[in-house]
DNA sequence: TTCATAATTAACGTTTACGTAAACGTAAGT
DNA sequence: ACTTACGTTTACGTAAACGTTAATTATGAA
């Protein structure tokens, strides 16, 4: 662990552009330190780019995925922010609930079109 | 199962606007039947768009979706395609299960997120 | 027949998430 | 001093996935 990274390191730790790591602090995703001009990044920020790439692959937009990571590190707050953030956990929980039946369906289907494709080939006298 | 279905039936049950459903077939992921000038739907029709909105659950682009929606009723083929078919179920199959591994550690983070509230709620005395 | 409803195509507009220069500063090596 | 590599901001460009009129046509009810 070390105490900074620049931003190519990042870029090549996530195999992407520095562009994009610009793209997000303009966004407000991350808030990497200054020296000067040049950013550096701190672990924290590291973490945060992991959790904004992984807010990627499940196809959710910067604004959501805003919301989310944002979640992780809210501040104590009072009753009603607490339940607000709460509420809005629940959501999440169940929208991912419904992508992880999404998956386990498309996994299935594929299975079946995978089958099918094994048989023909077997039938075709495959070695 | 009606024997076909009008455009807007079809938007009304998946709550998405017409212009939506003419898109997806003018990226060729819908091939309804015309009567005149007007789209007439069978449920296989049905079917596909409702694949396609899984994908779109996901995250995927149309892109991504017209490749998946194809396998299903991809022809038989000579081996050479079929092989090519399987290759390519697998490299969804290896994304999906990424996406599935995303999606447990999401869950998990959020409910570690959520139980911290709820300590820091009755620590403040919430009914 | 007239009016409302739903259908069509065509085409320009919009948002998201970056890509891609352009023009420049800085620090290290030779 | 010069090049190379990396950093910066600014700003226009672009692909995807529709939204949003507009102009027109067809159908079914009153």
């Amino acid at each position: 662990m070390r105490e900074f990274y620049t931003i190519s390191d990042l870029a090549k730790e996530f195999d992407i552009t520095t562009r994009t790591i610009r793209f997000y602090e303009d966004q407000n995703l991350i808030p990497p330190l200054r020296e000067g001009t040049r950013r550096l990044f701190r672990a924290r920020d590291r973490t945060r780019l992991k959790l904004i790439l992984r807010g990627k692959r499940l196809g959710f937009t910067l604004a959501e995925i805003s919301e989310i990571v944002d979640m992780y590190d809210a501040a104590p707050g009072e009753v009603g922010q607490l339940r607000l953030l709460i509420s809005k956990i629940d959501c999440r929980r169940a929208q991912l609930q419904q992508q992880m039946q999404d998956i386990e369906a498309t996994l299935s289907d594929l299975s079946e079109v995978e089958n099918r494709c094994r048989d023909r080939l077997s039938a075709l006298g495959g070695a």
